[in-house]
RNA sequence: GGUCCCAUCGUCUAGUGGCCCAGGACAUCGCCCUUUCAAGGCGGCGGCACGGGUUCGAAUCCCGUUGGGACCGCCA
């Protein structure tokens, strides 16, 4: 099969939802392959469902596709040489066509409706880049419950096309080299086909890809939690992340490589090495590859994506200079798998406010508390705001629990909870730097520490 | 019920007849590091669904069984 040519191939929703995660996973394969093979990837609205489809889906689903990085080279909003690309603006094709079919005595009108006639004795048989050869018998293309050969709706009484129809007119139109869809399709191929046939057309290139299924092994759905793609942005997940995590569902560009960025998988993927079975998604995967993103992120990039989360939050961003805010997300270093819980675990670096109201120094005895002001008053003193460094601050406390018999445990929990309000923070030192020594002055006093 | 498809650790996968008494990653467990928690390092647990063939040799090829999935809409 010569799949080493420019591909022409396109991800063709119905706007009757958002982008989910099974759409996002079509399209991106379908990207990728148009990327790697230098061709073109085609959007297409099959909007032919009129109690459906929506102009709000169309556009939700578009920036589904952007927020993942997947640019489209022709589409609705675009245009293209082999346009128009939603299937509403294409009905004098597929009229015509259906007429001409009936013409030719291979399709026949009942009512309003046009069936196609599915011919007898015929063996369909197609070579999927993935699945392999498959082959059916035309009668058993398309059946009733009960087995019976069943005519093929190509236009519906409501004058619009069907999608077993639609597709074939609109693929062929568009000069698709390789159509790229989810494995439910398999049972539609040979329906495609048989109409491909009739009209006398080559079909182009198939590629099936596995289903995703969620934890219970069914076909991801609404019952599964998160679908749309800006759910996933809503939890914290990067679109990188997502990208990556949903190449990684059927494929891996080998090497025991797994976490990447866009350009490699463009380089690396090959529909021939797409897995046949089915994946489960899994949100701990989802979590790790996001972590290992948000670790080899620039700063400036990881802010840009932190930022929002702690608008939300209420936090006063626009205080602090982007060197002081990238710096304390540096610090975090791999705390948090999501931005979202990056934003969360970070807030005290913004706002002393959010550390008052979860830390309350109850827990210090009157002894504790004494022993604390003696060492935080000394360090005040002893101090000042140019040695207010994290070694020179770690070597301080080292030697006055050495001199004092204490552990630095003793001074470090304390403080720890005093700067951030958490028993879960980046080294308690390197905190303090960068809050700067009158911040950590006004927190430790409030606390009555110092 | 019919048609089609699938089958390697709990999960994602590597593996296309000998390099595999099966490799990696996530999860999980333990140890180390350590001012906390992560991160990091090291190690443990854990799989070729089953049965027949073919072959000097099978996770890899063939057949059957079992299990799972998709589809069978004038939805796409």
């Amino acid at each position: 099969m010569e799949l080493n040519q420019k591909a022409r191939v396109r991800f063709a929703p119905s706007p009757t939802g958002a982008l989910h995660i099974g759409g996002a996973h079509t399209a991106l394969f379908n990207w990728l392959w148009a990327r790697h093979t230098g061709g073109t990837f085609i959007l297409r609205i099959e909007d032919t469902d009129r109690e459906r489809s929506t102009a709000e889906y169309e556009q939700t689903i578009m920036d589904g596709l952007r927020w993942m990085g997947l640019d489209w080279d022709e589409g609705p909003d675009k245009g293209g040489p082999r346009g128009p690309y939603r299937q509403t603006e294409r009905m004098d094709d597929y009229i015509n066509i259906a007429n001409s079919l009936v013409d030719a005595g291979k399709a026949y009108r009942d009512g309003d409706a046009v069936f196609f006639r599915v011919p007898r004795g015929e063996q369909v048989a197609f070579e999927d880049a993935i699945y392999g050869a498959i082959n059916v018998a035309s009668e058993k293309a398309s059946v009733n419950t009960d087995g019976s050969v069943k005519d093929i709706v190509m236009i519906k009484s409501d004058g619009m096309p069907t999608y077993n129809y639609a597709v074939v007119i609109d693929d062929h139109a568009m000069d698709i080299t390789t159509v790229i869809r989810g494995e439910d399709h398999i049972a539609n191929t040979p329906k495609q086909i048989l109409i491909y046939r009739a009209l006398g057309w080559t079909p182009p290139h198939f590629a099936h890809l596995p289903m995703i299924l969620g934890s219970d092994k069914k076909k991801l759905s609404k019952r599964h939690g998160a679908t749309s793609v800006f759910e996933y942005n809503d939890m914290g997940y990067l679109p990188e992340s997502v990208f990556n995590f949903l190449a990684l569902l059927g494929w891996t560009p080998g090497d025991d490589l797994e976490i990447f960025d866009r350009e490699l998988a463009v380089g690396k993927f090959e529909l021939s090495k797409v897995t046949r079975k089915p994946a489960v998604f899994d949100m701990k995967k989802l979590d790790y590859v996001n972590q290992e993103h948000l670790k080899s992120m620039r700063p400036d990039d990881r802010l840009k994506a932190i930022e929002p989360f702690w608008r939300d939050m209420k936090l006063p961003v626009d205080k602090y200079p982007a060197k002081y805010l990238e710096e304390s997300l540096t610090l975090m270093g791999g705390r948090g798998k999501t931005t979202k819980e990056l934003a969360e675990f970070s807030d005290y670096f913004l706002d002393f406010d959010a550390v008052k109201s979860r830390y309350t120094a109850e827990d210090i005895t009157p002894e504790r508390r004494a022993a604390l002001k003696k060492f935080f008053a000394s360090a005040l003193d002893r101090l000042q705001p140019e040695e207010w460094r994290a070694p020179r601050l770690e070597e301080f406390a080292r030697e006055w629990c050495e001199t004092g018999g204490a552990s630095l445990k003793e001074i470090a929990m304390p403080m720890r909870f005093a700067l951030s309000g958490r028993k879960v923070s980046p080294g308690v030192f390197e905190i303090a730097e960068l809050l700067g020594r009158e911040e950590c002055k006004t927190r430790l006093k409030h606390f009555d520490f110092a």
